[in-house]
DNA sequence: CAAAAAACATACTAATCAGTATTGTTTTTT
DNA sequence: AAAAAACAATACTGATTAGTATGTTTTTTG
C-alpha cells in the first residue's frame, strides 16, 4: 500500500472518530486522549496531521458537518416536480425513515453551533458554520424560487424568511428530540409542516388550471 | 445582616455567574474555578453550597434555565383574549424588544439541552430538561384548547403537534440567531410564524355559518 | 541499496481540572 | 462569656488536559 493511501486513510479515521464523538459528547468533553485511544492511534499521528484540536474540529466541520446537511438536506432540492411534494418527502425521509442519522443525537450543525459558538481564540469556526447554514437557506431560496417560476407555489411568499423558517423549525425538532420519549415527534412535526407549507401554495382565486397544484392533501 | 441572608447572597450569587457564564461558553468549558475568580470568592464557599459541579448544574436548571421559559414564555399564556394575538404579540416581544434575553446566546433551554443531553454519570440533568420542555409543551396545549373552547381556533386542529412545532421553531431560530449575521431573522420569523397561525383559524365556511366541513387530512 | 523524507510512536511537560482536608472567622446559641 | 454551629478561606491532591520533543519505523527517491 502507497505512503499517500494510508496517510489518508489515518486521516480520516481521526476525522470520523472525531465527528463521532463530538457530535455525540461535545467538543470540551472529549479529549485528543479519548479519540486517539478509540481508534488505536497516538499522539504523534494526530499531532502529524492536525496542528491543534481547533484545526481538528475544523476539518470536521468541512468535511464531515457540511457534507451531512448538503448530502441529506441540499442536494435532494435538486429534483424536479411539485415543491411542496419535494419537500414532504424529504423531511419524511430524513425524520422518520433514514436510520443513518441517528437522530438521538439531535442536529450535528445545531450541536457545533452550541458547542464552538463562543470559543475564545476561534479560528473561525463560528464562520464556518454560518456558511453552512447559509448555503442551505440559499438552496432553500432557489428552490422556492423555482417553485414560483414554474407555477407551483405563491408568487407573494417571501422565500428568504420561508426558508429561514423551515431550518429553524426542523434543527428545532431534531434538538428536542434529544430529550423527549415522544416517539412520534417527527411525524407530529411532518403534519405541522404540512400545514405551514399550505401557506405557501397558489390561492384558489389564481388557481386557473395550474396542472401542477394539487388539491387539499 | 443575619446569617441566613448572606448564604442565600452567595448561593445566588454562584447560581446566577454559574448561569451566565455556562449558558455562553459552555457546560465544560466553564470551570469552577473561573464561577469563583468572577464573583470573588473561594472553594470553601463552593462546595459548602454544592457537593460537586453536577449538582450545580441541576440547581442552574432548577433555578434559572425553568424560569426563563416560564416567566417569559409560559406566563403569558394566561392572558385571555384571541389566542393567535397573544401568541404573536407574546413572540414578537420577546424576540424582537426584549433586551434581556440576549438573544446573541441562543436559547438557554437548547443550550443546556446540548450541553448535557450525553453526560456520563447524569444525576438526571435529561429528566429535568425534558420536564421543561413537557410544561411548556403542556401550557401550550391547554392555552390552544382554551382558543378552541373559546371559538378562536379550529376545533380540527391537532393541538399537541402545534405545540411542539411552535417550541421546535422558536428554539430553532434562537439558535440561528448565535451565528447569523442576518438582523432581520426575528423579523423574517414573526412574518412565517403569523402565516403559520393562519392555519389554525377557522375555516371561512364555518364562520360563515356553514355547518358542512371536511377534514384537512 | 543508501540517504532522505514521510508517517507514526513514546515519553514527557506545564497547566488546569474537580474535589478534599484543614483551618480560620463570623454568627448564633447556650 | 463560652460553646457550638454556620460559613467561607487556604492549601493541597491526583487525575486529566493540550501540546511538545524526540525517537523509531516505513516508504520514497537518487
Amino acid at each position: 500500500m502507497t505512503q499517500e493511501i494510508k496517510r489518508k486513510i489515518t486521516r480520516q479515521t481521526l476525522i470520523d472518530k472525531g465527528y463521532e464523538l463530538i457530535n455525540t459528547y461535545g467538543y470540551h468533553a472529549i479529549s485528543i486522549d479519548t479519540i486517539i485511544d478509540e481508534v488505536g492511534l497516538t499522539k504523534g499521528a494526530f499531532y502529524y496531521h492536525f496542528s491543534n484540536k481547533h484545526h481538528f474540529v475544523e476539518a470536521i466541520i468541512q468535511e464531515r458537518v457540511s457534507k451531512e446537511i448538503h448530502s441529506n438536506f441540499i442536494e435532494p432540492l435538486n429534483e424536479r416536480g411539485n415543491p411542496i411534494f419535494i419537500l414532504t418527502d424529504l423531511f419524511h425521509d430524513k425524520l422518520l425513515k433514514d436510520k443513518s442519522l441517528n437522530q438521538q443525537l439531535g442536529s450535528p450543525l445545531t450541536n457545533f453551533i452550541n458547542d464552538l459558538s463562543h470559543e475564545q481564540n476561534d479560528y473561525g469556526l463560528q464562520l464556518q458554520l454560518k456558511e453552512i447554514f447559509d448555503e442551505w437557506k440559499i438552496a432553500l431560496i432557489n428552490f422556492l424560487y423555482r417553485g414560483i417560476e414554474g407555477g407551483c407555489l405563491n408568487r407573494h411568499i417571501d422565500t428568504e424568511s420561508t426558508a429561514e423558517f423551515i431550518i429553524a423549525s426542523v434543527e428545532g425538532i431534531r434538538t428536542l428530540k434529544k430529550v423527549t420519549s415522544n416517539e412520534g415527534i417527527f411525524y407530529n412535526y411532518m403534519q405541522q409542516l404540512k400545514n405551514f407549507f399550505d401557506t405557501l401554495k397558489i390561492p384558489k382565486e389564481e388557481l386557473q388550471g395550474n396542472q401542477y397544484y394539487y388539491a387539499a392533501s
